[in-house]
DNA sequence: GCTGGAATTTGAGCCGGATCAATCGAGGCC
DNA sequence: GGCCTCGATTGATCCGGCTCAAATTCCAGC
């Protein structure tokens, strides 16, 4: 497993600007990547998380991405986030230490894990840290419940439109282009995510290639018009967000 | 301000056992105490806190309630959430040290406040309040999480009935009647809550009077049949919820 | 108790998105 | 390359909840 554990290190990841080092100091990141573990690889499909298992470690997308997702008691899918390089899953297994949802890779996806129980002994004594976790927190919060009142409030157009907006920043957060990107995940993942279905997404994606706004060739997707679709979302384009 | 610390203490409030020290020690609970500040009696409508503002403070409801709010950039107001008594407010404020949504108080309304400077430092001498942060905020994640799930996907029924179901569980929790309670917030605020407009929440509250299930006068109700309430809403009634 | 304004209830009609259904296209496998 | 299967697109119809509108109830202030 820990082979050369060096050349693996946070310290010289690609991610390590936008993943959970991105405010520690050198030594708190030094000490952190002593508790990353790197995963194997895992192929589409694969369960990283499985709903109602012990939340035993956090999980750190390295390349790929996936799906935190579930099954209603009335049989339906719902989809809670997608999962994107650097960014941390299964915090919400926090509440009570079990995992709630599944996180299934949507494509080949390598990850590094940091146990719970040394997480925690490391807040001990890394301060950077814990101010880290609680941003982390914080954030997956403020996020979520924007999403929540979007979901709630905003028709297909806006909610599509936030969701290739959010994308976009996401990707370019990671130096990734902002404008032309593969959606690794089925219309009908995004449908399940966004309180639609897929026949929905599908329409109103051909309304905003109509549009002008958007070039979409299967799962590949061009933004022409990224300020258009800002536009109809609810964040604010420049400037801090109203909401 | 601090005039007779002691008689307000946490070891002695009746929230205790819900409230941030749930699950501190007697020694970790003395010393969150010393750290705790008594804010002074609000009166409806006032806004304990303030979107845009520095996060310099948690709150916790001691009495009354709140709804954490703010406009969209359409003009459209929108409800976040709702903060009963022991509950803490203004989480998200750790996404990047800003508030993001007003807390506007439903009634007279008495509170505490914790700083986040003497918060943080705590964190590096308790465990138990490390844990506890973590616990809550991992907590309202997935409240959240699922919340945004069921406003996407369930009707107009299911969202009502989830409300007042989770809302009948929290009273419980702090000994207060399940099935006989008042509504201090507006039709119109659960509307903006659940994603619906009042009058749909007018008319389903009145589906389920003519069922059966609730007593409505005003802004007390009397859940009459919180099974069936239970029945048509995600959360499983018993054992572990499937969401 | 009376009165005015706001909150709530109730009604009628409409519309966005769901549903049902058929076709089209793309990627994987041989 | 060609087949085959799943995903995506497009079309037609339906319905839950929204919109606009009116009546009623609640509550605060006098």
């Amino acid at each position: 497993m820990g082979t050369k554990n060096t050349e693996l290190s946070c310290g010289n990841c690609a991610l390590s600007r936008i993943c959970l080092p991105a405010n520690l100091s050198a030594r708190e990141t030094r000490i952190l990547a002593g508790a990353v573990e790197r995963g194997r690889e895992l192929c589409t499909g694969a369960r990283l998380i499985r709903a109602g298992t012990r939340m035993d470690a956090l999980y750190v997308v390295r390349s790929g991405s996936a799906k935190s997702c579930g099954v209603l008691k009335d049989g339906e899918e719902y989809v809670r986030a997608f999962s994107l390089p650097g960014e941390v899953a299964g915090l919400e297994g926090f509440a009570n230490g079990q995992h709630t949802s599944d996180l299934v890779a949507l494509e080949p996806l390598r990850y590094c894990r940091i146990a719970i129980g040394r997480l925690e002994r490391m807040m001990e004594t890394l301060p950077g840290l814990r101010r880290e976790m609680l941003r982390l927190l914080g954030q997956s919060l403020e996020d979520t419940q924007r999403m929540r009142i979007e979901v709630s409030m905003v028709d297909a157009r806006g909610r599509l439109a936030s969701f290739l907006v959010d994308l976009s920043r996401r990707l370019e957060r990671r130096n990734l282009s902002p404008t032309h990107f593969r959606l690794s995940m089925s219309r009908r993942d995004i449908a399940r995510h966004l309180g639609l279905t897929l026949e929905t997404v599908s329409r109103t994606l051909g309304a905003f290639r109509h549009a002008g706004w958007v070039e979409v060739k299967a799962r590949h997707i061009k933004l022409l018009r990224p300020d258009a679709l800002s536009g109809i979302s609810l964040q604010n384009s420049g400037s801090r967000a109203l909401l």
